[in-house]
RNA sequence: GGCGCCAUAGCCAAGCGGUAAGGCACGGGCCUGCAAAGCCCUGAUCCCCGGUUCGAAUCCGGGUGGCGCCUCCA
């Protein structure tokens, strides 16, 4: 079996993969708050994991992978409030909105999608363990919190212990709270709470930010005893506080520890700044899914290391898209073919590379090196049927392991194009095919460049004219 | 104030102690009626200064310049 190597963002180094179970890999990635439309941040966040669960089951592993929606929230009750809907109706339509996105990126389903609202009975179940255990404890207002110096292993998850900084700390100092690192498992039900509040076990209410993914994670996943899961993933920023006090939770309510590896991805900045709504710099995943195709987006934004900074702009994608183009262009040309085995060397040095911590800048300059390959080959030897069904074979592979390559060449190549343009485009190449046959090279050639003011490129082939939208 | 990340050719970007992948752009060539596409060739000693080492872009120390977390956040 391949050896796979992660890196592991609380021991800041590459580990080699070793699961809990043989053969199986268990993951839970932090999804997103469902109060809003996705942004590219969410995008880069679930490619990474994407591509995490394609290399684990591309090396033959089984792969049970968790991504949670949270649906329940402040910026959801004060959507709630703004819009006058009601949570589902907000909640449904985010998470609808976030799926078909996530889908249009290649980013394939989680195999379990934990929802805070169906989770009720095993967050509160936790919480009372914690109160039993002494690890929490009730306030005036019927909130809960969690006693965090109850833990004696707290910080060692993102390293951000320290005693001065309470000083700087810009933690609100609830007077309720005993230590300012404390946080909020339950927030009890007041008059403002409105229709966003759940009897339970432990009383009237809602649950915090944290503890849903203790909960979920717990009621569905078997460990060993010593961890609950194998890979813990989510963004840099949830690093600490969230996955501090997820485990902190964990390890109080359970002895053990919630995850044996932690993977964070790095952050999207748009134009070297920051993505924010203020400076309205295409923050929406919906905005780019309108202007470029998902594959296009999806073969981009992991065309840098997941765990790097990525700074998003037009000039770069579009550079992207004429990479990406060179793949589809050798797909054109052995598409008819009968698809064969993949060359097993390429086969073997994509893999590694991914098994690398996920390398997928080096994958894709493998790829490249195939393209360039296999072209020449081709340029060699255009009727070597066992060549073409080859090629065939590493895109599908391609398309497995990275989740792009996999579309119809030509349709990836006439984007956006409508069937009434099409057929003006073709009947064009018609009248040109005539003008070249009598040697009328001047009609021939305006055209063609009538054709190219109009965004579309001619290729004369063996095969006959081909036409690209540039 | 605490914790941490990053700095590689015009641009994007790998590299994880053994002598700089890949892509885009540029230039030259082959091919082509001419093109496009494809293929081939062409470019960097790795922010600066010290140190460790036979050997450093890669390790250590110090600068400079970006960025992030510590409050909801992918």
């Amino acid at each position: 079996m391949q050896k796979i190597y992660i890196y592991d963002s609380v021991e800041k180094r590459k580990r080699l993969f070793e699961p809990i179970h043989e053969g199986e890999a268990s993951i839970y990635v932090c999804g997103p708050t469902v109060y809003d439309e996705a942004h590219l941040g969410h995008a880069r966040s679930a490619l990474s994991f994407d591509m995490l669960s394609r290399l684990l089951a591309s090396a033959g592993y089984r792969v049970k992978m968790a991504k949670n929606f949270t649906d329940i929230d402040d910026k959801i009750i004060k959507k709630m409030a703004d819009t006058g809907k009601s949570l589902k109706e907000i909640t449904e339509h985010y998470i609808k909105r976030y799926l078909d996105e996530m889908a249009l990126l290649g980013v394939r389903r989680a195999d379990i999608e934990p929802k805070a609202t169906e989770s009720l009975d095993a967050i509160s179940e936790l919480v009372e363990r914690l109160l039993e255990k002494g690890c929490a404890y009730r306030t005036s207002s019927g909130d809960i919190y969690f006693d965090t110096s109850k833990d004696s292993a707290y910080g060692s998850i993102s390293h951000m212990i320290g005693d001065e900084e309470e000083s700087r700390s810009r933690v609100s100092h609830t007077q309720e709270k005993r230590n300012p690192r404390d946080f909020a498992l339950w927030k009890g039900c007041d008059e403002k709470g409105g229709d966003v509040c759940f009897d339970s076990a432990i009383g009237r209410g809602r649950p915090g930010w944290h503890i849903e993914c203790s909960a979920m994670i717990e009621k569905h996943f078997k460990g060993d005893g010593r961890y609950t899961i194998d890979i813990h993933g989510g963004g840099a920023d949830l690093l600490f506080p969230h996955h501090e006090n997820e485990a902190a939770q964990t390890r109080c309510a359970t002895g053990h520890e919630i995850a044996k590896y932690w993977m964070h991805n790095g952050f999207v900045q748009i134009d070297g700044e920051k993505m924010s709504k203020s400076l309205g710099n295409s923050f929406f995943l919906k905005d780019a899914l309108a202007l470029y195709p998902g594959e296009l987006l999806r073969f981009y934004l992991i065309s840098v290391h997941y765990r790097n900074d990525f700074n998003f702009n037009e000039e770069d994608l579009l550079s992207a898209k004429k990479r990406l183009d060179r793949l589809y262009r050798l797909k054109k040309r052995v598409v008819a073919s009968k698809r064969r085995d993949a060359d097993p060397l390429f086969k073997e040095r994509l893999l590694s590379a991914m098994a690398d911590d996920l390398n997928s800048s080096m994958a894709m300059s493998i790829i490249d090196e195939m393209v360039a390959d296999t072209n020449d080959k081709l340029d060699k030897k255009p009727a070597d049927k066992a060549l073409k069904g080859e090629i065939l074979g590493n895109i599908a592979f391609i398309e497995e392991l990275m989740g792009f390559g996999g579309s119809d060449p030509y349709e990836w190549f006439q984007h956006g194009i409508d069937n009434e343009t099409k057929r003006e485009i073709e009947e064009l190449i018609r009248r040109r095919d005539e003008a070249k046959k009598e040697k009328d090279f001047a009609t021939a050639d305006a055209i063609r460049e009538r054709l190219g003011q109009k965004g579309i490129a001619l290729m004369d082939t063996p095969d006959g004219t081909k036409w690209e939208r540039l």
